[in-house]
This record gives structure tokens, C-alpha cells and sequence, in this order.
DNA sequence: ATTGGTTGAACCAGATGGTCTAAAATATAC
DNA sequence: GTATATTTTAGACCATCTGGTTCAACCAAT
């Protein structure tokens, strides 16, 4: 939580220092970004961040919350009323938001997955617990809606089947991170089309 | 390459060093690793350690080897006549081999595979970038083979279909390694059945 | 006694996240 | 406009860590 303050910057000097950080978290992770970097880099000193924010977890806990927030506003994430038919469908259409929308912002989806498999136990441990539990939740839940239409299997351990997607997720962005500047917008929408195909052909019965 | 005396150190010594470096090259991966606490859990000082390596990146480069050599002597890894048939049958034989053989140094494989996907610009341009080329190839090779049989897809770009193997690879590793101790021999055997699984379904045409 | 091999640990420069205080900037009161 | 109070900031400093350098001390062999 950063110190109350922090809301009361103006708008483009805590988008700034928030963009920054996310960049920097979603390259390297949160143990392998340097706090002195980011600060260097929004160009705020050292005695001004620690005005605004209580230590390096608080910053990247701002970050991701501000991120998160902003994804769930423009993303479809209606996963309410899913029938066989439109489960697969539905996905496709996220992964599709999800890479034509915040094609030239990718740090946006970078930060909020960074907290993807290796750095569970810390964030578990944070202030933002119970966020990442609602996070793993909505996953959790779509997996098992997905199992009570009969179009995801329940073979598994969930366990696994939560890394394994994580997994692939994560792949399929860096993959896509890495050609990106070469692609058109029809591009992204063949590889939403192509990252479901590969969760259907993984999770499918 | 380690410096040749190195090779002259007792057998048990030598041992010690590479299983130290590699059980942390394993868990924390190149750069995360620390020398300084590898060295202090081997119980060497740092004038020995720089009397035998030539740096950090020689220490790994050097557990690498010698645990990939050891992978490589006692898994069935012939892929040379395989048919459709075959195919992932052999696959499923050196998983099973790999985690049975290894469920109690399980550092072997991880720090073999440490140069997994997030490490690959830094292995390809140190010493063993033609170690690295090799494993690659290995297994740009069999998926070539697979393709060639019909039993794998061609859909897919050849660099997305590697990192989304060694991803899947990884994540099920690591949560065999978070249930490693309660598993019983037929238990790792149905692990390998079921990472051979998730490759078959992921990569079946 | 001399030589060669090995080791420990002090040292180095640079980096990390965090602390602290004086200076600078801004707001408020008159 | 000036004086004062409050807020914000810069940057020196801190302890600890990193990978790497160095050399005197020790030991074994001759």
C-alpha cells in the first residue's frame, strides 16, 4: 500500500515512476529488477521514494495492483455463463484483447504474470496474498468450470495442470514478446487462436 | 574448462565442489546462484575455488558437463531409428529413467536443464555454446523426426514449439519436485507416463 | 634448505535495499 | 511581499552482498 500521498502526484509523474517499474518487473522478475535502477531510470531519487513508498515490495505491490486493475477494466473477463460451446471461444477472446490491445504496452500483462510460478511463495507471504489467491482462484475456477462441461479434463492434480498452463502462458508470451515488433494486428489474433489452440489440445479431455 | 589440476583432486573433493555448485545452479538458476555461498557450503575458499576455475561461469560450465555426461551414459537416449510406433514410447522410457534413476540427486537434471529457456543468450555465448547448440539440436531433432513420422505437428513455429516443451518440461519437473519425497517408485513411473502425456497431447498433429 | 602446490582470508570495486537529514520547494498566514 | 510552517527531495551514508584479485603462510616432496 503506498503512503496516501502517492495518489496525490500528479497523473503523469505516478504513471511514470508506476510504467517504469512495471517495465523493469516484468523484465526481470521482482528479485532480478534493482530498485536503484527503476529510480534511476523514472528519475526520482532515492529520499522521494521512500517518501511515497514503504520498500521495494510496496512498489511493485502498487504496480501490479494499478496494472491489474487496469486489465480487468478492459478485458472481457465475463467468465460467468460458459457453456461447452463457448468455453474455448471466451479464452480466445481474452487472448485476444490481451495481445491486440496492450500490444504496444506488454509490460501491462508482463507485471501482472510475474508473479507467475517462481515467485508464488513470496507474494503468498506479501501484502497482496490475498489478491494472488483471488488471482489463482479465477484460474482454479475456470479449470473447474471447465471440467463440469466436460471440455477441460480433471485427470490431473490441479497443481499441475495450474503450473503447466502457467507454463505455456508464459512461453507463448515471450515467444510473442519476441516477434512483436514485426507483427500485424491479424498476426495477434492468429496467436490468440494459436495460444488457446495449444491450452485446448493441453487441457481438453 | 577447469584448470587440469582439478582433475588431480581426489574423486571425492571434485565431487563435492560439482554437487555443491550444481544443487545451487539447480534451485536458483546462473545468475541467482551466489559463488560465494556455493563456495562456503562446499567448504572451499575463494583462492582455491579461482586455483581451479577460471570464474563463475566455469564452475557451471564445468557441473554442466560433468552431469551431462552422466545423463547422457546412463539414460537410453537413442533416437536413431525411430517410427511412428516408437516414438513416444521412447520418450516416456527416458523420463522414466530420468526420474527414477535420479529421484534422489534430482540437481542432475535441473542443472542440466538450467540453461532452459531464460538462460539461453547467456549459454550460447559463453564456453558452451556449442554444448548448448548440441542439446538444441537434440531436440530440434527429434521433433524434425516426430514431424517426419507424422506423430508430431508442423504447425507451429520451430522456436515457439521448443520454448513451450522445455516450459512444460520445467513446470513438471518442478512440481515433481515439490512431491518427490512422498513418491513411490510406480508413482514416478506414472509421472513420466503423464509428462509424456501432456508432450503427446501438446504436440500430436 | 629449496621448490612447487595449495589454501585462507584480507582486500577490491561495484552493486543492492534501506536510513537519515539538511536543503529545496511549496503552501499558508499575515 | 515577507516570514513561517509544511512538504518534498537529493544524495550521503549504511550494512551487506556480489564476483574477482592477491599474496603470505603452510605443507609435502626433494
Amino acid at each position: 500500500m503506498p503512503r496516501p500521498r502517492f495518489e496525490k502526484l500528479p497523473p503523469e509523474k505516478r504513471e511514470l515512476i508506476l510504467e517504469t517499474a512495471a517495465k523493469e518487473f516484468a523484465e526481470f522478475g521482482y528479485e532480478g529488477a534493482s530498485l536503484n535502477q527503476i529510480l534511476a531510470k523514472a528519475g526520482i531519487s532515492k529520499g522521494a521514494a521512500y517518501y511515497y513508498f514503504d520498500n521495494k515490495e510496496d512498489l511493485y505491490g502498487t504496480a501490479v495492483s494499478h496494472y491489474a486493475i487496469e486489465m480487468i477494466d478492459k478485458l472481457d473477463l465475463d467468465f460467468q455463463d460458459l457453456t461447452a460451446v463457448s468455453f474455448w471461444p471466451a479464452l480466445q477472446t481474452m487472448y485476444e484483447q490481451q495481445y491486440t490491445q496492450f500490444a504496444e504496452r506488454p509490460w501491462v500483462f508482463g507485471v501482472v504474470k510475474s508473479g507467475g510460478p517462481m515467485n508464488q511463495a513470496l507474494l503468498m507471504q506479501g501484502e497482496l496474498g490475498e489478491f494472488w489467491q483471488n488471482l489463482e482462484g479465477m484460474l482454479a475456477n475456470l479449470l473447474r468450470q471447465g471440467a463440469e462441461l466436460g471440455v477441460v479434463r480433471h485427470d490431473l492434480p490441479d497443481d499441475l495442470m495450474m503450473a503447466v498452463v502457467m507454463a505455456v502462458d508464459e512461453a507463448h508470451d515471450n515467444w510473442l514478446l519476441s516477434h512483436l515488433p514485426e507483427m500485424t494486428n491479424e498476426e495477434l489474433q492468429a496467436a490468440a487462436a494459436q495460444m488457446v489452440g495449444l491450452l485446448q489440445k493441453l487441457l481438453a479431455p
